[in-house]
DNA sequence: GTCCGTGCAAAGGATTTGCATAATC
DNA sequence: GATTATGCAAATCCTTTGCACGGAC
């Protein structure tokens, strides 16, 4: 019978990567946080505290890895740091709130259909796009 | 009679701001650019060239002072480094050709309606928002 | 003359990198 | 056993800050 951190390798596997211990604990992290948006100091943080820590620079590294093999997507919302979050193909875009830094995801289909046309009117070939909210949150108001 | 650098220098004292020689030289920068999104290193060279230079320091003040009076926005756009832009207060959104870097501006009446009613939808009090298109431009395909 | 602005150099935070050691296949 | 990962410390990039001097009002 395969445990979860046999699927976890798996993962790991498929995507090109050899499954290391601190590579699985990271992707554990980020599949089961309650959470969906981790910072690379969350991550730390949070390995630390199951006793065992990985080093940050392991950390950056291997997150660059799940976003180069798609595993993962990155987010340079406002600020210095960086959030990382699991890429589960489905596309959506974000609020955050200014004051307790909550991440709220959404999709609407038709701004997406909106953001192609405006693209296609001006000839340009969109690959990507993000779209945030900056606000507050209902449960700061 | 006026010159352009009193008007410059009223722009300035009407955001608060007292009238000085590096202040009135960045704000002219801004205003007359080809391009309309730079950063402090493009500022930084720009000053440079025209044989006085302007430390990096103060134009990492001057910005900061711009953006809070409002003369200027600052994006983050992907990458590390912020652009920043003439705040003419008419919003709008961006493209950025991930080729030549070039930034595009667009502004989409609807998609801007859309936004603040999943922001309803979600009890979330918008304060702003920003919506960037990653791609390819018409003259890099 | 007082107060604010600037330059310089040092500090700061986030992220990357070189190298020796340790783990995976 | 060969190859790839990791940890550590140093380095890098962008940005901020402390302090002494110079300019604005």
């Amino acid at each position: 019978m395969m445990t979860e951190m046999d699927i976890l390798s798996e993962d790991l596997n498929n995507a090109g990567l050899r499954s290391t211990l601190p590579r699985l604990r990271i992707l554990k992290i980020l599949e089961e946080s309650r959470v969906r948006h981790l910072s690379v100091e969350d991550l730390y943080d949070e390995l630390r505290q199951e006793n065992q820590a990985v080093s940050l620079a392991t950390i950056y590294r291997v997150l660059s890895q799940f976003v180069d093999a798609g595993l993962v997507v990155r987010h340079q919302f406002e600020g210095n740091k960086a959030m990382y979050e699991l890429n589960d193909d489905e596309h959506h875009d974000h609020m955050v709130c200014l004051k307790c830094g909550t991440v709220i995801e959404f999709m609407d289909q038709k701004i997406e259909v909106l953001q192609k046309q405006v693209a296609d009117d001006h000839e340009f070939e969109m690959q990507d796009h993000s779209l945030t909210l900056f606000g507050i949150c209902k449960f700061c108001q």
